[in-house]
RNA sequence: GUGGGCGUAGCUCAACUGGCAGAGCGCCAGACUGUGGCUCUGGUGGUUGGGGGUUCAAGUCCCCUCGCCCACCCCA
């Protein structure tokens, strides 16, 4: 019996994994520097949270989350994004607010697979809680800035807009959908059904692109307030100069955004082009039963990243490989191997007994950059062959000298 | 969920209108009597994704199914 992974799903191993690692590792570095503290919360959650989070008509909840039952009759989902679940850690949790907490973390889509999507996938997300000021919304910017530098992604771009608060957005709605409604004809049949269900997505229509050119400006519509805080953003965004441009279509598929949205894209990826993308969400702690707090927050796609970044591992040649000329001496070989690797050196030796010249071959392909040789002749003489491999010099060293021989290596 | 492309050795791919499944790379070994890479020589390697059908004969044609890639939808 054959197995196979699951549609969508990915073994992470070798290069990509130590490259997953290393972004984890200076993303962890970056973020501690901006004081936000890391989280880790469960795979898997009450499949409410996400239905009146996420939103019970965005696509993810509607049509793309894993949903079962488990024994104890529980309606249960993968995550399908880490917002909803962070933010009811912090209130389970009695987390003071304002804080700043990121997650690096698995999440379940079930979609179709293509480029740079899957059904399982990573994101590093960020999320500020509490502040209404619009410096919260620049921070985020700020930190992605850094981030992309971090991760070596060199031709991002960021699109800007702002929905609004809910009254604001509210008074949109009607507008766009009196505009709509003289054009709903000659529109595609997606579009006639989100007119109802979810006007806002036509404007992400890509055949109606040109029907719908003059459509109205969601940010013609913002109360003073909300004018005022995208007005500030705007500002300090130039004044830091971070570029942007205004995307008046841009109003993602997650319900809970308030005022800013934005999203990072990259020309590299194809037809999946966001790095990353997020937003304010002002409303949603209430929702989900908290107090009235305001909130900002980012996700960032690792696969994704990952295909833009420049990003080449070091080439370290730090291997040290362990070879023995007979069956006889595996076990004193062996103990070698454990010898050095308490010395935290990096090490490896064969264990099925082969020619000398298959175990040089099997250290080459490796890429050690010493073999230490034990054979009987270096017994009898109290020591080992040392072999550099770049050079392919050959030294004799006693026992008692080796620890100190690759002390500085 | 909808469309298009594709599944042949570990990998990249050949195999005309149906006619004995192949190459390069890799892997293993020898040339080199305790020593890697380079070179040469030999060897290993397959239920042609799976199932069914047509045929004297199917990698090739037909149907079903699974998977991968790309796009739509939507998003990270």
């Amino acid at each position: 019996m054959k197995f196979q992974r699951i549609k969508g799903t990915r073994d992470i191993y070798g290069k990509e994994y130590e490259i997953l690692m290393e972004f984890y590792q200076r993303a962890k570095k970056t973020m501690d520097k901006f004081g936000y503290s890391f989280i880790i919360t469960p795979t898997f959650e009450d499949v409410n949270l996400f239905i009146h989070s996420t939103g019970e008509t965005t696509d993810i909840v509607e049509k793309e989350m894993y949903v079962f039952e488990d024994k104890g009759g529980r309606k249960v989902a993968l995550r399908p994004e880490g917002t909803p679940s962070v933010l009811r850690a912090i209130l389970e949790n009695d987390i003071e607010i304002p804080c700043k907490v990121a997650y690096f973390a698995n999440m379940f889509r079930h979609e179709k697979p293509q480029k740079g999507r899957f059904r399982e996938f990573y994101q590093l997300g960020v999320e500020y809680i509490g502040y209404i000021d619009p410096l919260v919304d620049f921070e985020m910017f700020l930190i992605i800035r850094e981030l992309m530098d971090i991760f070596e992604v060199k031709n991002y771009y960021f699109e800007v807009n702002s929905m609004g608060c809910i009254d604001d957005r509210k008074r949109y709605k009607e507008e766009l959908k009196n505009y709509l409604s003289e054009k709903l004809e000659v529109l595609c049949n997606d579009c006639k059904r989100r007119f109802q269900r979810n006007p806002l997505r036509i404007l992400d229509c890509k055949i109606d692109a040109e029907k719908i050119k003059d459509f109205p400006r969601i940010t013609e519509f913002l109360c003073d307030g909300c004018a005022e805080h995208f007005e500030k953003l705007k500002m300090y965004l130039n004044k830091n100069n971070i570029k942007f441009s205004i995307n008046p279509k841009l109003v993602r598929g997650i319900d809970y955004y308030t005022k800013t949205v934005f999203e990072v894209k990259s020309g590299r990826l194809g037809a999946q082009d966001a790095l990353g993308g997020g937003g304010r969400y002002d409303g949603l702690m209430k929702i989900i039963g908290g107090p009235d707090t305001p909130a900002c927050g980012f996700a960032m796609g690792m696969e994704r990243i990952m295909l833009a970044s420049e990003y080449k591992l070091p080439y370290e040649k730090d291997l040290i490989f362990i070879v023995y000329t007979s069956p006889e001496l595996k076990e004193k070989a062996y103990n070698l191997y454990l010898f050095l690797t308490k010395e935290t050196l990096k090490c490896d030796i064969v264990l099925d007994t082969k020619s000398l010249k298959s175990q040089m071959r099997r250290a080459n392909k490796k890429g050690a950059k010493y073999v230490v040789i034990l054979g009987e002749e270096e017994e009898k003489m109290g020591g080992y062959k040392i072999k550099d491999m770049e050079k392919g010099e050959e030294k004799f060293i006693k026992k008692e000298n080796l620890p100190d021989y690759f002390k500085n290596i």
